[in-house]
DNA sequence: CGCAGTCAAGGGAGC
DNA sequence: GCTCCCTTGACTGCG
């Protein structure tokens, strides 16, 4: 089981997400920015390695600008050794990591100029992975989309789009459950579909459900993931911040649910993503308690303090 | 220099 | 039809 948590690293003192506005663009800037973003992306892996953290979401502005078409300039190729350092690096160290898109890329929208950008997004975020020589257990990670009034139609706007997407993107393209619109159900019919692999989140399977128990909802989303071209399933976890808004996140890992939620696994392997505000600081005690019931790799030798 | 307003992009709930 | 929410950091102009 690989442990993460997503774009940012809260104890280092570099940024892999700085970014200039839309209004100052210039190729110039954009090549001091992207060379500042991977970077910092690089110290931020070692990092991880050094703490037993190998599961990362990377954030969606290492190239500002990467799909919009004021952006011009060949980034693909011109950092093209750059993006296949880290991914040797990557690859090496044997980490997992992971693109989520924002809410802006909606597949199902009702507007072809939304589904036309939110394609050229999805190509931006997937050449990355593919400059990185990554292979497709790397992943894209998306939500169904919008409602739009009718569950039926939504959810097949989303099949007839997903079917038009080139290769690169559908071999990486997972959907996740989202905590108000669209279920585990409603991803398991669009993975019938499609065959696209459900990313499980046990947070909104808490807000949003049809009674499975967190067991079998586990248990039908790894069911999804072809075990050689998807790898293990990746999950995003969190839990309630007691007191606040129903859906929000908690600011900092609760380990007593964290263990319960643990025995729902039941031996079932999965890579974990921590959505939880303090980053890093949760992560490395989710390994620390994986670490003591045997669940995760042990200190490397080498860097062990 | 510090701070508050703002930033490419969508959609839904509540009123 | 309008405001606020998600979710968050970082940029930028202004005082």
């Amino acid at each position: 089981m690989k442990i993460g948590y997503p774009c940012v690293n809260e104890t280092l003192d570099c940024s892999a997400a700085t970014t200039f506005r839309l209004a100052s663009y210039n190729d110039e800037r954009l090549v001091t920015t992207v060379t500042n973003n991977l970077t910092c992306l690089q110290r931020i892996l070692e990092y991880n390695v050094q703490h037993g953290l190998l599961f990362f979401r990377i954030g969606s502005g290492i190239v500002p600008f990467g799909s919009h078409t004021v952006n011009t300039y060949p980034w693909q190729t011109e950092f093209a050794p750059q993006f296949r350092a880290i991914g040797d690096y990557i690859k090496t160290e044997q980490m997992r990591v992971s693109f989520h898109p924002d809410q802006f890329v909606v597949l199902n929208s009702l507007d072809p100029g939304i589904v036309e950008r939110s394609i050229a997004e999805l190509v931006y975020q997937g050449s990355m992975l593919d400059l990185m020589g990554l292979d497709s257990t790397a992943k894209l990670q998306i939500h169904v989309g919008g409602l739009y009034g009718d569950r039926d139609v939504a959810i097949e706007r989303f099949i007839t789009t997903y079917r038009t997407l080139p290769e690169a993107v559908q071999v990486r393209l997972v959907v996740e459950n989202d905590d108000r619109l669209f279920s585990l159900r409603d991803c398991l019919r669009v993975h019938e579909a499609v065959g696209i692999p459900i990313l499980f989140d046990n947070f909104h399977h808490e807000c949003l459900n049809h009674e499975e128990p967190m067991r079998e909802a586990l248990r039908l989303a790894a069911g999804t993931w072809h075990p050689t071209h998807d790898g293990v399933l990746m999950m995003d976890y969190s839990s309630q911040q007691l007191g606040e808004r129903k859906g929000k996140h908690t600011f900092s890992l609760d380990e007593n649910r964290f263990r319960e939620f643990l025995t729902h696994l039941n031996g079932l392997d999965v890579d974990m993503m921590l959505e939880i505000k303090d980053k890093e600081a949760s992560a490395l005690r989710a390994v620390a308690i994986l670490r003591e019931l045997g669940l995760a790799a042990p200190v490397p030798l080498a860097t062990s303090v």
